[in-house]
RNA sequence: GGCCCCAUCGUCUAGCGGUUAGGACAUCGGCCUCUCACGCCGGUAACAUGGGUUCGAUUCCCAUUGGGGUCGCCA
């Protein structure tokens, strides 16, 4: 049989880191066993959905490279398909329909809790039996059994059994005839042939119901398997408060989309010591039996540590793709009009520095711009009457040389300052300060090499007028 | 409170009866070095507690403690 997984947001905000580590899941099991992923929009909450999270969904996920296959389906275009199923249901009596207003409800469980404060919290209504069909509004729930129990076996957390006792006549239709979560879940698993859900540890309780509607309709249920909560720091559940959790944030912060699917895929997950992962590794190596158990505390130094790690090696992000990512950040600091092939040659400049994509565009601005934009307190200090002259003996064997490479252009100036008696440490700040406007940066040859003759001497020529200029 | 679930360094985790309890991030030393990084070497740091089972428990079982989820005409 082939494997059909599913990945079924609410559009009622952005798309929660959360929320792509279960669509990760489901899309890795997908990928692993080369079956389908399923995008469905369980926009069933009329108040909270929005055509706005839909589209933040997609982007989302388009920018993660969280592929489906299928899909999107969206709940409310299929509310004939509930309604019709919800009356199936009814016709057999495994459901019906129950007239009680909420309020009639809250004050019968209110009077049962009187009477008995540790009474389960079951259905008190009386609707259960009755055979009439006054035209008032009704809700369409389950009739739950009240005894035994239900069983099934989680890809992750093993067998769970949960006694019917605990359960009660849930809703499956509102008055309004749109489907509650668990219904509209079960009627579009089933009819989509999902073989196997997985998601967060916070619907495991919805696993019994759901199971009690698949047996209602005769059908076979899908494999279950829960992720453990992704919480923050402090153990709360993770939210806005605690930082960045939307997808969008991360991408604008200058992660790189597989790194994040790497930070959170090792969450709940692991391959032996294996922490860093390209996406086709990922792939093969996934499955469910190396799935964890225990919640865990979302940590950000270990997420940009990641970053970094998928930033540094050019197997995992090329310096093609990380060109056409760096650019807009540049563009974002005001430096516009960089070619994709200039920010290509100067990527190895920063590959083992730059932690996202933010810092990269830093580092590399002063490449960019025409003139680098001064660090005051570096020039102040760097600057001083005695760097002039090496930097002007710096700039004429820059002006000639002939072989252009960073090792080249070493070799040339380093045979210099031997003949003048000078180390590399006597020019080396000076120089960085006037090429780079800061007193840290890449190599200094490699700098070079980058800016090419024109721009490297006009800018130790500048920076030596500036020395010339400083006070005694 | 009922029901369900969980428990190894600060954090993510490896471990699937016998290990000097491993790795990664973070942290602290050191090396490398033109700065910043990278890299390398090393240190600190964990099996929640109590009972069993066993020749032997981090590992299996049970309690306790602690944490989490959920109890809607939300999802």
């Amino acid at each position: 049989m082939t494997v059909r997984v599913r990945f079924a947001p609410s559009p009622t905000g952005y798309l929660h880191i959360g929320g792509v580590r279960t669509a990760l899941f489901n899309w890795l099991w997908a990928r692993h066993t080369k079956g389908t992923f399923v995008l469905r929009i369980e926009d069933t909450d009329r108040e909270r959905s929005t055509d706005e999270s839909r589209q933040a969904i997609f982007d989302s996920m388009k920018w993660l490279g969280l592929d489906w296959d299928e899909g999107p389906y969206t709940q409310m275009e299929r509310l004939a398909l509930y309604k019709e199923q919800a009356e199936r249901l009814i016709q057999q009596k495994k459901a019906f329909r129950c007239y009680c207003t909420k309020e009639e409800l809250d004050a019968q469980r209110e009077a049962l809790k009187k009477k008995d404060p540790k009474a389960q919290f079951r259905y008190p209504g009386t609707c259960r039996d009755r055979t009439d069909q006054p035209d008032k509004p009704f809700v369409v729930r389950f009739r739950t059994p009240s005894e035994g129990s239900v069983t099934y076996v989680d890809k992750v957390f093993g067998e769970v059994t949960t006694p019917n006792a605990a359960q009660q006549d849930f809703v499956l239709l509102r008055s309004d005839g749109i489907p509650l979560y668990n219904f509209g879940a079960v009627v579009d698993d089933m009819t989509m042939e999902i073989t196997l859900v997985a998601r967060g540890r916070d619907h495991m309780v919805n696993t019994p119901p759901q199971l009690m509607l698949y047996e209602a309709f005769g059908a076979k249920p899908p494999e279950f398997a829960h992720l453990p909560m992704m919480l923050a720091q402090n153990g709360e559940k993770l939210s806005k408060r605690h930082g960045a959790v939307s997808v969008s944030e991360y991408r604008d912060q200058g992660y790189a989309p597989n790194a994040v699917l790497n930070y959170l895929v090792r969450f709940g997950w692991s391959h032996g010591d294996q922490e860093v992962f390209s996406r086709d590794e990922l792939i093969a190596a996934f499955g469910w039996e190396a799935c964890g158990r225990g919640d865990g505390k979302f940590d950000t130094k270990k997420f940009l540590a990641i970053n970094h790690a998928h930033l540094k090696e050019a197997r995992l992000m090329p310096d093609d793709e990380y060109a056409t990512r760096v650019v807009p950040f540049l563009e974002k600091r005001g430096v516009a009009g960089v070619s994709h092939d200039a920010a290509k040659a100067a990527v190895p400049l920063i590959r083992e520095r730059a932690t996202t994509f933010v810092d990269a565009a830093d580092r590399l601005d002063f490449v960019f711009r025409a003139e680098p934009v001064m660090d005051e307190a570096a020039a102040k200090k760097f600057f001083v009457q005695a760097a002039a002259p090496n930097l002007r003996g710096l700039a004429a064997q820059i002006e000639g040389a002939t072989t252009w490479n960073a090792h080249a252009l070493e070799e040339r100036v380093n045979a210099w300052l031997a003949e003048r008696g000078l180390q590399i440490k006597d020019v080396a700040q000076s120089a960085r300060v006037a090429l780079t406007g800061r007193s840290a940066s890449p190599g200094l040859f490699d700098v070079i090499a980058t800016l090419g003759k024109d721009e490297t001497l006009k800018r130790l020529q500048r920076g030596a007028a500036l020395a010339e200029k400083a006070a005694t």
